[in-house]
DNA sequence: GCCAACGTTGGC
DNA sequence: GCCAACGTTGGC
């Protein structure tokens, strides 16, 4: 073990919406998210693997193409409740705070230490994990 | 609007 | 089980 920590399985995560569809502000309106319409069956691993109180990076897809805020888990995986195919799951959402400034994905492409990320890498996939040194370095960026 | 990168479907 | 055809996502 290299590093104490207080939560051993917090794990770090990034979700996708296009702001048209549904935005931070939407998010901030509502103040908690049913995460719902995921249909990929990678990103719905993804969802089944977040725990309570993992951190989640709320990136704009489309337009603005940038991370606008941080939410968290606040309920853990459970069945789509818009479809009756058993195979969906989703979890809810809940604000933490917008940040100071977005992380667009020019900056995150521009970045030598952020290369790996999985954004960068599987940019279609919805849901997505992310190492907590890649958000470190991003939650830096978005208070530079 | 184009296209790369995937994922899914269905014929064989 | 392979692969061609097609659909979707999302960056540019």
């Amino acid at each position: 073990m290299d590093e104490p920590s207080v939560e051993p399985t917090l794990k770090y995560w990034i979700v996708k919406s296009e702001p048209f569809k549904y935005s931070w502000d939407d998010f901030v309106n509502e103040k908690r998210s049913v995460w719902e319409g995921v249909r990929n069956y990678q990103a719905r691993n993804n969802l089944m693997a977040m725990h309570l109180n993992d951190l989640v990076l709320f990136y704009h897809s489309n337009e603005g193409k940038e991370i606008v805020g941080l939410a968290r888990v606040v309920r853990e995986h459970y069945p789509d409740p818009t479809t009756d195919d058993s195979r969906w799951v989703v979890v809810d959402l809940e604000p933490v705070e917008r940040f100071p400034k977005t992380v667009p994905l020019a900056r995150i492409k521009a970045d030598s230490r952020l290369q790996e990320l999985s954004l960068v890498r599987q940019s279609r996939l919805s849901v997505l994990p992310l190492h907590r040194a890649e958000f470190d370095i991003l939650v830096g960026i978005a208070y530079e």
